[in-house]
DNA sequence: AACCGAAGTGTATGCGCATACACTCGCCGG
DNA sequence: CCGGCGAGTGTATGCGCATACACTTCGGTT
């Protein structure tokens, strides 16, 4: 790790200029081969790597799209020791149930993965920040001087924040809708998904009565998801005004805690809709455990088809977002605005799909394989 | 998105100097807080946001941390096609065991949480790259161009290629001994775990013919957890070399056809060992599907500690690495190099848990609730 | 034989910032 | 009353590259 060698210790190495060598690495076919292999051999001779920084600076663009989301993992509190310790062995007898406390946030990891995908397929390179405790807004300022376009999940930072980066570059926001602003927007189908989801369990389930167990108040995916579902009632002639409501937090715990509050209020409903998976499972862990049996006593669906949702037992009814294809939307759009900034604001909705399974189907094959 | 404001900008506004305009960026305490405040006012009036590739240009360093894997998932060979689509619902019946294709890496997940969480607690941004069918050299270099130092798997790249890069900058390499090489190293204690599980099985169980299905030959870690093996056996005074060896290849399917083999030779082995968690779930896979009772006939365990091996039946007697710290870990040593190349190579070895499960132990509570 | 264009290469400049250094100003001690 | 000093600010420079433009060859035209 000397001095790093720089364009015109390559160029006084191969004999030629520093355009040349530029060029070797931007535009190949402007170079004679001959001269190419050349300077590839200089560069190999020094271990030449190109700085992104100042190709960034003289090109006016980075070649990186961001991607920023807020935590909402309860951060396991990881402890700041320093990696001084030994390898030992730890002995665990590993009690079931020891707790669903790791990975909540597939949703996270699958939009990265999707956005990292697309990404490097427009040929961009990806840079990922995940909101902790530290401030939102300084962490979103640090990565938008870094990119050439910035992806966050809405709601995720103060609007003015969005407004002053987006000064300098183009925003998406994944997973709410437009609301006033000239943003781009990438979002799923929640309210279709819901609705068709609602419709199925008053219609081929023959519920007329289902409950629903929403997220967290003002989240636009839990407000869009429980529109879907007040149609699907009315257009059954059914009063959503009649029914109760519970409200839930999107968490498995807390989806726990309103199954108590179900069971001590009286008989279990034939039917609980679940804003999301997470919930729909807590639920499921305390009517199973108080022998209330799901579906044949209580039908239980859920939203977002995460990983858990196909082990559990029973598996989960749910609807699938397309969180994959989430973030390769969000990079797809991306690259569309910087392919033409002046064009009008974007908004994509993804497909949803209907998982029926045995949380609310009476056929409840073994889940022996 | 009209012209993007720069320091100069900002300075005149501000009627300051371009240079006390980067001092409030940088050094604020430098700057008598009202000139701070005027400065800050014109910032937000004219949305400013420093370049970070000037910065990095000027400053010599970017203060980014790279972390590159290849791609080990069977990358789901998503289609190429626009986001034009509708939002549509399809519904499907979702019958069980319809494969157990997504999320096939969760290790790369946990890695990148923890990496990420580092880096950002040490002042850097992280990149990431996972090598796609793409050329990973290519890739290498477009990120080394990029940061202040790359973490990357090991062997996940030809050693010239890591030659060549580290003459910029320092490399980490997760999940591999070192080699002969000068790089720094993070690993965890495969040997040790495996040789605890190893001793488990024979002193506690009493199995003294444990047969051990290996992952893809000449993978570092798959060689140490059989050196692991190896060494329990030799300490209770059993041959290595009398035991049959099946080799996998980290998969769960090859878990499967491995069983399949198995039990088509004869009776299966009293316990069977595998390298990592994968295989040894697709092994009771096809164990449980042909009457063959886990534990009860044949001990499974695995190495890894993926969650899929907690939600499984019975659930998976294993070795929990501590991805999210490898990672950690990797972003540490990279910060500590950093802030002093000269030091000599670090080698860090993780500390394993040793997770006794129902796939080993006799008294299988059920896996109710 | 003078001319022309294409292909290949070099020269010069600026991208936006950090920072070494120079400078100013007010205050203190002698 | 002068010298010195520190706090605060400005000036000048260079970081490493992309690229517009100028220049040189050289083969083919007329």
């Amino acid at each position: 790790m000397q001095k790093t060698a720089t364009v015109y210790d390559v160029a006084a190495h191969a004999g030629v200029s520093i355009a040349t060598v530029s060029r070797v690495f931007r535009r190949p076919d402007d170079v004679r081969a001959s001269t190419r292999e050349h300077v590839l051999a200089s560069v190999r001779a020094l271990g030449y790597v190109p700085s992104a920084s100042a190709r960034g600076l003289a090109a006016r663009r980075t070649g990186v799209l961001g991607l920023y989301f807020p935590d909402f993992d309860a951060v396991e509190d990881v402890d700041d020791t320093d990696f001084a310790y030994s390898p030992r062995v730890d002995v665990v007898v590993d009690i079931p149930d020891s707790g669903d406390v790791r990975r909540p946030n597939l949703y996270f990891d699958e939009v990265l993965r999707g956005s990292e995908l697309q990404a490097w397929r427009d040929g961009f390179t990806l840079m990922v920040g995940v909101g902790r405790g530290s401030n939102p807004i300084e962490m979103v300022s640090d990565i938008a001087g870094r990119v050439d376009g910035l992806a966050l999940l809405a709601h995720s930072v103060p609007d003015d924040v969005l407004e002053h980066v987006s000064r300098r570059i183009p925003i998406v926001l994944i997973a709410g809708e437009r609301r006033g602003d000239d943003f781009d927007h990438v979002t799923v189908a929640n309210a279709e998904g819901m609705h068709a989801l609602g419709r199925h369990v008053i219609d081929d389930l023959g519920v007329r009565d289902p409950v629903f167990v929403s997220g967290p108040r003002d989240t636009p995916d839990d407000r869009e998801r429980y529109g879907g579902f007040c149609q699907a009632l009315a257009e059954s002639g059914i009063d959503p005004g009649s029914l109760p409501v519970f409200h839930g937090d999107f968490s498995r715990e807390r989806g726990r805690a309103i199954a108590g509050e179900i069971l001590a209020a009286g008989p279990p409903p034939r039917a609980l809709m679940c804003s999301n998976d997470q919930t729909a499972l807590g639920i499921i862990d305390v009517l199973t455990a108080r022998g209330v049996r799901v579906p044949e006593e209580t039908i239980v669906t859920g939203f977002d088809g995460i990983e858990e949702g196909r082990l559990s037992t029973p598996r989960l009814t749910t609807v699938q977002q397309p969180m994959v294809d989430l973030g390769r939307a969000a990079m797809w759009v991306m690259r569309s605005r910087l392919e033409d900034l002046a064009q009008p604001p974007i908004a994509l909705r993804l497909p949803v799909k209907l998982l029926l399974r045995e949380s609310s189907e009476g056929s409840s094959p073994s889940r022996s394989q």
